[in-house]
DNA sequence: TTACTTAGTGTATAAAATACACAGTAGCAA
DNA sequence: TTGCTACTGTGTATTTTATACACTAAGTAA
């Protein structure tokens, strides 16, 4: 464990997304504080994945640590969405508590750099590796610390718009993907209904979304044919233009 | 003038953008350093305008008193668009001079929030309330200070994507304008060039661009009729979808 | 009065979005 | 083996939207 020491006004956290049963997931760590004395239970709540910035790190950089530590992954999508700096952002009590008892040397003026991270869900199995954190879908959220809730819709927000100019969906979905997931996906995220042969039609003009000679398998009922993204396709043709809507 | 400490580390920069004769400008502050004995001038160059975050202060607050401060305008758009916090922000020697000689209390790594702001710039004399404060059209920028090159270029992508779906356009222009000026500053901020009957045809589906009963007066040819933008109808009418080019 | 400059307008064609219904196939259970 | 369930896969007609394009109008200035 390396000794260096935190930034202790400045901190990031990282909305993790995943996609899981047709549903938009994030992925959160449960947070419980017990009396110091009595050993009871002050309070438990959730909070999404966070830690001060590092002196002489980059706030990228940190971001891409907490990632790593929670997920196990590197090399995954991330993107700073937003700046959360309000000074009233730690106002509830079990908030202060928290912070007086686990990071007594930070200032209650912390301003956090929001992260937007997005990952295949069927590669992160959070039970294995960290006993308090799991997938929460996100119509369904629990009470969450600090303003992590405001976060995530803001986050969300950011989601809505990136994916309809760049091909960040592909990100949630594991490598070989079906078009029904695909279309599923988009309405989830999007709140919209889609007519599926419109959506192929639209689908089949993205010469980045290619077609394997493979089926779906295990299922009961008519297996979908399986698809792969391809970046390298998608920079060669259509930087430009990324609509699924309209 | 209020002696509140400033948090050394976290800094605001405002993007001032304005529309004049045909082009984007932005707001740059010179900066000039003198050697401290004999006088001379070390360098000269251009910063946007920013200023650390006060004790106590929220990083909107923060941006708004700055742009208050430069513009003499207090309710115009502000909007947070990325924070730059890489190590390595200050590398230029004389960003070091400065920031030696300005601020010795400040540390090297220094987090800046970055806002975008919108002005009619013919409310904005900036030559006589700050001697120091001009406009610069973007594809005409000076030599400059800090990231502040790369902060213009992110906050002008920013501004791209967003007039593309919120009315922002018109807290570029005067209160009352012309189509033809409306279809000068998309086709400047956005790099295109529109054809003048389908620009027309489309805005006429916009309730909210209003023809007044007024006509542009002393130019040197037919003068063209003068419109206002009511965010009052737009709101009541299409908060969604708002789409200029496709 | 003429020249100059920008404003203002309509139509035909191409492209894109939308709405919509039925047959195919695998697993499973009776 | 048969039938049920559940999801896959496909085409066309219609409406809507985008695009391309050229001439007259109205004011100022010389």
């Amino acid at each position: 464990m390396l000794m260096t020491s935190l930034i202790s006004n400045l901190s990031v956290d990282c909305i993790i997304f995943g996609f899981d049963s047709g549903k938009l997931h994030v992925l959160l760590t449960k947070r419980e504080l017990e009396d110091e004395v009595s050993g009871q239970i002050l309070f438990t709540d959730y909070t999404v994945q966070g830690h001060h910035v590092l002196e002489g790190e980059n706030i990228d950089d940190a971001a891409r640590r907490v990632l790593k530590e929670k997920t196990g992954f590197d090399n995954i999508y991330l993107e700073q969405f937003h700046t959360f700096g309000n000074t009233d952002r730690i106002h509830q009590e079990r908030d202060k508590l928290w912070i007086a008892r686990k990071y007594p040397m930070v200032t209650n003026h912390v301003v956090s750099v929001g992260y937007c991270s997005l990952v295949d869900s069927t590669k992160v199995k959070p039970d294995t590796q960290h006993q308090f954190t799991s997938w929460f879908a996100v119509d369904e959220l629990p009470l969450l610390g600090f303003d992590h809730g405001i976060m995530i819709e803001k986050a969300l927000e950011f989601l809505r718009v990136k994916i309809q100019r760049e091909p960040l969906v592909f990100e949630l979905l594991p490598e070989k993907f079906t078009l029904s997931q695909l279309q599923n996906l988009y309405e989830c995220i999007l709140g919209v209904s889609l007519d599926r042969r419109n959506f192929r039609k639209k689908i089949g003009q993205m010469k980045f979304i290619i077609a394997l000679n493979e089926k779906q398998k295990g299922v009961a009922h008519k297996p979908a044919q399986v698809y792969i993204f391809s970046r390298d396709v998608y920079d060669r043709t259509k930087k430009e233009k990324f609509d699924i809507l309209t």
